[in-house]
DNA sequence: GCCAAAGTGTAGCCTCGTCTACAATTGTCA
DNA sequence: TGACAATTGTAGACGAGGCTACACTTTGGC
């Protein structure tokens, strides 16, 4: 390759700083999608249930009960979950205060889908992956939104 | 735990197929999301600059050359691009297909948030870990939407 | 009271995506 | 022409997230 293309060969597209940025945002947000997606559903199951047992939170996301159980550990690693071996998982408040965060933003995203014209199964499938790299900005906008147009 | 307690332990909650089959689909996305985006990288790269060099895409996705390689590999094994040895990478027919694809789909995703009131500098970021999570049946929706409401 | 089934936990393995460090190639310019 | 700087490629490590297989608790029902 030619070294003497002097800053970059490639002029026209945006600046590099900027895209990589973008990019390396989206790929933490992923990150922490999934202890979001535990801390919520481990909210709804103590909230209807009662427990939130590791097997139901596996079959609840269609994994295996060593994978939940594994994520569970990172869980309480990371101060959002706590566990007594074969006792149940409960939250801790920064793991509620997730949780709550995580389901509030989910009801959003999924209003925002039906109220652009997206049919109810694929808007609910859909905001599953969507809602993790949904910033605030965004979020208020969207709310806004629904708020002018209701 | 208390095996008695019939089918399930939370009788409330949505059928628990449908939902795993829903962080099932979230999951897989976000598997092919990478491929999706070095595939648009490149694209991008050899229309305007005429070539596609590891260097400037690690750049630009803001991980380092090693990480670039690496990944262009696995490109090269899903037969969505070819590589000769310090030369460069090109697109196959079926790289270009996606590449296409997916940037139709980026634009439609950032339409649709600044029709919805989004800051442009947002929709931008958050369309970039969006647009992977957007079915068909949505981005359609999506389309409708933006025909509908100019 | 015991016991078998269900749930829970552990171990070991795999792939992906990322990194750093080191080796090899290229191509210009002195 | 040959050396040097940049690019490219390779090796090895690590953590996340997944799985299967195997071991250990718990607990209701007999």
């Amino acid at each position: 390759m030619p070294p003497p293309k002097p800053p970059s060969a490639t002029p026209d597209l945006p600046a590099e700083p900027t895209q990589a940025r973008r990019f390396g945002k989206a790929r933490t947000a992923q990150a922490s999608a999934l202890l979001e997606d535990y801390a919520e559903l481990i909210a709804d199951l103590l909230a209807s249930g009662g427990e939130a047992r590791p097997t139901d939170i596996a079959r609840r996301l269609g994994v295996s009960h060593a994978t939940a159980i594994k994520t569970i550990s990172r869980l309480k690693r990371e101060g959002l979950a706590t566990a007594k071996p074969y006792r149940g998982v409960f939250l801790t408040p920064e793991g509620e205060a997730l949780a709550d965060r995580v389901r509030a933003r989910h009801r959003l995203v999924v209003d925002l889908l039906l109220r652009v014209g997206v049919p109810a199964e694929a808007a609910e499938q859909d905001a599953e992956g969507i809602e993790h790299h949904v910033s605030d900005v965004t979020l208020g906008a969207f709310s806004r939104f629904l708020k002018d147009h209701p």
